[in-house]
RNA sequence: GGGCGAUUAGCUCAGCUGGUUAGAGCGCGUCUCUGAUAAGGACGAGGUCCCAGGUUCGAGUCCUGGAUCGCCCA
């Protein structure tokens, strides 16, 4: 951090979790996104402060609290003590701290634990009493009545977002209910509600002036509902007449319990919210108990009855159900209605019902007093907040995001609970005048005696008189989503102090938060901030996915399919895991996680990774050179040219926040040093050549500090070990901008593929590599020859050729066909481009491989082609051993010669004699006195090739005489005795 | 019922603004290395790119409709 004193600022905000349960996987993924970018940003010389922060407040904390003292219901809590109960909820909160800590540390995830921040901190409640004193001055907040999302249990409205918590499949009776119009015998409306609950406060019945409705005959009564659903509810071939004068009908309300609900009650009224897609076109209506129907209830002044306690059951005047839940009683409410034959049917209904985020409980859609912000005034400035905001995925900003604010509500923001930020409200005992406060100093100057915890209950206590009026508090708290979005400001104290430093960090470069957080978090922080300074506090935020078990199925304690971290990053590595979340899949896809599918993980790239490094400090260590950059060679340079450009991209892609890519970028990088750089090399790591080690070192050390932010545990091993110069891997700038060259990482792919060509066509004829061949014959453009030759030796080697041989032009093994680049042609012909691709392919392919002028003739006019315009294939003829892609091709020389047979032998030898070697249980480096006899022929190669042999196998000496000795073993029909022992004279 | 996303090899995933032979890893089969070795490498088999229409000279890619799955909201 001191190092990047006075550099530019590059600023991420925690979204602070609540420690009062064990860290999960997908906890793990979301501290790892938080990590990598800021380590990133770090390394590319900004200033990023880490400031950790804890959420400590609300329903959840409460709850966990309730289960463990074994607690129902809110009078529980009140006979127990408010500030016992709150003093609980304090305790609970940071129980697992300690261990959030150690998995923080565990992971990697670079943040400064001991400055946190706490949203129980007076400090913190303080700025957010500030946030809503802002609120207030600009008219937002105010109290109302509206039927609110509210959890019986937990007695307390709840948000709109914390609604979206809950949704749950459910199975709930749905009822056809006669209302039967007076004054016309046999005559009744038909209404459907899935709350048959709420039929006990029936007000009014609602149609839709738009919709035609019939009197439809059923048996000997008749039954009032909308024309397009009679065949749907009473099936077909029902006598129908429509129906004048449904509007203003008076009906006997089903229940007799609470009948008075004003001048219009139980009759029909207008609404436009009735439908025709579900019931029947008439619409039960409750005014205490549905958005809408509270609304219809305000139009035509219908009195307000609402027989539903606080707890969620119904009152002394619904007699035969007082003291009973509203849904349990659901089913003895339809069996009331069948015995007093207003059933006219009942069925099941499976639907999408809201729960209690926490607590599991059915929420009731419920008329009562809650406070609001209005953010609805301000839905236009939050819009153009969001449109200043760069999300990943792309699609949340306009999709799920952006159509949330569109239907934006006002934010209820009150809980009448205990545990949370108090709501700084004080009002006069007559309910005539509020006052919101916005800070301790402001109470105070009120004259209130301001308490030491500013937490209920002891803020209750704080009253003070004006104008002979006692003003006390009232008795909500906040939303806790209020608290987590204030953290901006509130995590410094700001206004009250440090607000330089809240300027400075404001708004965020960087946040990043599971999916879940859309109308969480991401909300409440861009809510607040929009309302407060007319901006989002944050400018790119990355939105993860969530995490699956294998089968795809949500991880869920009750379904015991949890993956705990412990278990990975014991079984692993913290790297793994890391690993595995950044470059597995793109992030806001979601995993399918699993131990397994972490170790298929590292088995691919750290163990490569791994085994390189490993290399590197095996012979760094038995030859003790010193690694110099004089005298590279052209693989070095390719080596060092391919880490540059690697190095490139990565950092195009880490600046674009995409881990996957970046990652899969430097583990291609890491297997093709491993793989083509290190096999290619071998030699001259075993012979201590400088070059070689000074490009190996070169290269892993670079890789370390990409893969730095990513993986920091093995990067800083690898770094310290090979570098070490600055005491970790994530104090060093971030690599940049290596020299590449790129015709070598063009010419040296092509003579990749030209070996594996090669090495198909020997496949082809089942050729094993260890026999010599005389020569390959190439196929190639000028320019692919020329790459080629360039790295003859190596395609020799690899393809155990003796030769290459080029043919300039392939008669002999195939014909070259020409073929339209239709990138390049397709929008200069448009329509007539499969005349112009007739055309080319009737091109003279000598002419043009030549290098002639092109022209052809479409649709009547002339056109003059470029070289780019024409692509060459060469299609193989058959009976020839030949391997070939696009321009080029391999065909191999497949005639044996003495000498090749020889040696081809020999090589078998070798392998043979490598295997006795590993039968006697030697070491690689134990040398050997080697006797061999049996076939002649066999023999007669290897001393042919002594030196080969010997050099090979570590032989000191080397005799043919053992045609009695050791063991035998059969190469190509033939016998061969081997005797290996270990030479005298060694240690 | 509406919104958003997904659907590519047995499995996990790539596939840029449409360009003609759709790629990788794992798994599988065959072979291979034995001085990175409970690893490594090569080669091969394996695909109606969910379905049906459409736009286009050309569609895995764009449009419309539908199916299945997931998430979100009524």
């Amino acid at each position: 951090m001191r190092r990047r004193e006075g550099a530019e600022p590059f600023v991420f905000y925690e979204g602070p979790p609540t420690a009062n349960g064990r860290p999960g996987a997908h906890h793990v993924l979301s501290r790892v996104f938080k990590d990598v970018f800021p380590r990133y940003r770090t390394m590319r010389g900004h200033l990023v402060h880490r400031k950790a922060g804890w959420d400590c407040h609300g329903l959840p904390v409460e709850l966990q609290v309730e289960q463990e003292l074994g607690f129902e219901t809110k009078d529980d809590i009140e006979r127990y003590g408010v500030a016992e109960f709150n003093a609980k909820c304090r305790e609970s909160v940071l129980a697992y701290v300690d261990e959030w800590d150690r998995l923080t540390e565990r992971i990697g995830f670079w943040i400064d634990t001991a400055d946190a921040y706490f949203t129980l901190d007076n400090s913190y409640i303080e700025s957010v009493w500030w946030s809503l004193k802002q609120v207030w001055d600009q008219g937002l907040l105010y109290e109302g009545d509206k039927v609110v999302p509210y959890c019986p249990r937990c007695g307390t409205a709840l948000s709109s977002h914390e609604v979206a918590l809950g949704y749950e499949d459910v199975v709930d009776p749905s009822v056809y209910v006669r209302f039967p119009v007076r004054g016309e015998e046999g005559v009744s409306l038909l209404a459907w509600t899935t709350t048959p609950w709420t039929l006990l406060s029936n007000a009014a019945l609602a149609v839709n002036p738009e919709i035609e409705y019939v009197r439809a005959r059923v048996g000997d009564e008749t039954l009032i509902l909308a024309a397009p659903l009679v065949e749907r509810v009473l099936g077909e071939g029902v006598e129908t007449h429509p129906a004048r004068e449904v509007l203003g009908l008076s009906y006997e309300p089903p229940f007799p319990y609470v009948t008075d609900f004003g001048e219009r009650g139980h009759t029909v009224l207008p609404a436009d919210f009735v439908t025709t897609e579900d019931g029947t076109g008439v619409v039960h209506t409750a005014v205490a108990f549905g958005e809408d129907d509270f609304a219809l209830g305000e139009r035509f002044g219908l009195t307000l009855q609402n027989p539903v306690l606080p707890n969620g059951t119904f009152d002394e005047r619904i007699e035969p159900f007082a003291g009973r839940g509203v849904r349990e009683a659901g089913p003895d409410i339809v069996d009331a209605l069948r015995s007093s034959g207003r059933l006219f049917r009942s069925e099941d209904y499976e639907h999408a019902y809201p729960h209690c985020w926490r607590c599991g409980t059915a929420l009731l859609y419920y008329a009562k007093s809650s406070w609001y912000v209005r953010t609805t005034e301000r839905r236009d400035e939050l819009l153009a907040s969001n449109e200043a905001v760069t999300w990943y995925p792309e699609h949340i900003k306009h999709g799920r995001f952006g159509n949330w604010l569109e239907n934006n509500v006002d934010w209820a923001l009150s809980r009448e609970r205990y545990w949370g930020t108090p709501l700084p409200i004080w009002r006069s005992e007559d309910g005539s005048e509020t006052v919101c406060v916005g800070s301790v100093d402001e109470l105070r100057s009120l004259g209130a005696e301001v308490p030491d915890d500013l937490h209920r209950p002891y803020i209750d206590d704080a009253t003070f008189e004006r104008e002979g009026k006692t003003f006390r508090r009232v008795p909500e708290l906040i939303d806790v989503w209020w608290d987590s979005g204030c953290m901006p400001f509130a995590q410094h104290h700001a206004p009250f102090e440090n607000g330089e430093a809240f300027e400075e960090r404001f708004p965020a470069d960087y946040i990043c938060e599971a999916l879940d957080q859309t109308r969480g978090w991401f909300y409440s922080l861009l809510a607040i901030s929009t309302l407060l300074y007319g901006r989002s506090s944050y400018e790119t935020v990355l939105c993860l996915g969530l995490i699956l078990d294998p089968e795809g199925q949500k991880m869920s304690k009750s379904k015991g399919n949890v993956v705990v971290p412990w278990e990975v990053i014991e079984t692993h590595g913290a790297d793994a895991l890391r690993w595995y979340y950044f470059t597995s899949k793109q992030p806001w896809d979601g995993y399918r996680f699993s131990l397994e599918a972490v170790g298929e993980s590292v088995r691919q790239f750290m163990l490569t990774l791994w085994n390189t490094y490993g290399f590197y400090v095996l012979y760094a260590n038995v030859n003790d050179v010193d690694p110099s950059p004089h005298g590279l060679t052209e693989l070095d340079r390719w080596a060092l040219s391919r880490l540059g450009h690697t190095n490139r991209r990565v950092i195009e892609r880490l600046d674009d926040y995409d881990t996957t890519t970046a990652g899969r970028l430097i583990a291609q990088l890491v297997d093709e040093l491993s793989n083509w750089y290190v096999r290619r090399s071998r030699r001259r790591f075993w012979d201590g050549d400088p070059a070689a080690f000074w490009t190996l070192r070169t290269c892993l050390v670079t890789v370390s500090q990409m893969l730095a932010p990513l993986t920091p545990f093995v990067a800083d091993e690898i770094y310290d070990n090979l570098d070490g110069s600055v005491p970790s891997v994530h104090l060093t700038d971030f690599p940049e901008s290596a020299a590449t060259d790129p015709e070598l990482e063009w010419q040296m792919q092509v003579a990749r593929d030209a070996v594996e060509l090669g090495r198909s066509a020997r496949a082809q004829a089942k050729l094993k590599v260890r026999q010599p061949l005389a020569e390959a014959v190439v196929v190639a453009a000028p320019g692919e020859r020329a790459a080629i030759e360039r790295f003859r030796e190596l395609v020799l080697d690899e393809l155990n050729v003796r030769d290459v041989r080029f043919v300039a032009d392939a008669e002999e093994l195939g014909r070259w066909e020409l073929k339209p680049n239709y990138r390049a042609l397709g929008p200069r012909f448009g329509k007539h481009m499969p005349q112009a691709a007739a055309a080319v392919a009737a091109l003279d392919p000598a002419h043009v491989r030549a290098g002639g002028a092109i022209g052809i003739s479409v649709d009547g006019r002339e056109h003059k082609l470029e070289p780019g315009d024409v692509q060459m294939a060469l299609q193989p003829l058959d009976g020839y051993q030949l391997e070939q892609a696009g321009t080029h091709a391999v065909a191999l020389n497949l005639e044996l010669d003495e000498d090749l047979r020889r040696e081809g032998l020999a090589r078998e030898v070798v392998h043979a004699v490598q295997a006795a070697r590993k039968g006697a249980g030697l070491k690689v480096e134990d040398r050997i006195s080697l006797t061999l006899g049996g076939n002649p022929e066999l023999v007669e190669a290897a001393r042919a090739h002594e030196a080969y042999v010997s050099g090979e196998t570590l032989a000191t000496s080397l005799a043919y005489d053992g045609a009695e000795a050791g063991e035998s073993v059969t190469i190509e029909g033939r016998e061969l005795r081997i005797a290996v022992e270990r030479a005298s004279g060694q240690a």
